[in-house]
DNA sequence: ACCTCATATGTAGCAACGCAAAGTATTGTG
DNA sequence: CACAATACTTTGCGTTGCTACATATGAGGT
């Protein structure tokens, strides 16, 4: 597994925490877990990372959250907003198009791949 | 064609224009439209951005420079250092695997997609 | 001659964002 | 009782792409 460079999430991260989110509602701690699994353990973030881009994201209304209590433990409830949603379906267009442009660059070789 | 944000590039950059270089050297401005029909008009990268880059890559020893002067005009023709050459190498790998996460986890919906 | 566009390069300053690091608090385990 | 796991928070930093502006030459049009 090379190692990622932290930059590279730059701007997508917004998209995989409203995918995750989509799949229903989570506390932060299990996000990062859903997100380790999902990528098959190539995204495992930081708390620093995943709760100040929650945080973010509420503010934006595009999450929604309320606190529970489950054994004895705080914990910060967050579930999409219609709004999320629409923005959800958006970055999945965006993403599809960035991808597709970076991998037809990267792609593209010095003897012509197709001929 | 949907915004694409300029944050999504973050950390990608540097893959993109040693790619280019790799079809053969090139100067800056060549490079900018290289990267543009490559990409199918995807990335249409302002000189601001494009420029201090190369510098950068420079400076890294990922490629080396010489000045040129085609019809009255000064140009910096690129080319990728061994060192460069493998960096991309390195970078295409990163690319697939960072790709690979990302559309799993947004591929990825409440109710199966395909049922 | 004049203007404008395309070609070609450069830099200063800004804004955004992910992260490291540190801290708080509770529950479970050895 | 120490320690890990769970769970959340915040400050400050570094990197990076972009906007805006500046400079200069050649080509084409009027």
């Amino acid at each position: 597994m090379l190692p990622m460079r932290p930059e590279l999430l730059k701007g997508h991260l917004d998209a995989l925490l409203l995918a995750v989110l989509e799949h229903g509602p989570r506390h932060g701690y299990a996000v990062i877990e859903t997100l380790r699994t999902d990528s098959g353990g190539a995204l495992d973030l930081p708390t620093g990372t995943v709760y100040p881009a929650l945080h973010r994201l509420e503010r934006a209304g595009l999450i929604a959250s309320n606190w529970e209590t489950v054994g004895g433990r705080r914990r910060r409830g967050y579930h999409l907003t219609p709004a999320g949603e629409a923005v959800l379906g958006e970055q999945r267009a965006v993403w599809d198009q960035f991808a597709t442009a970076v991998t037809a660059v990267l792609a593209r070789r010095p003897w012509p791949a197709t001929a």
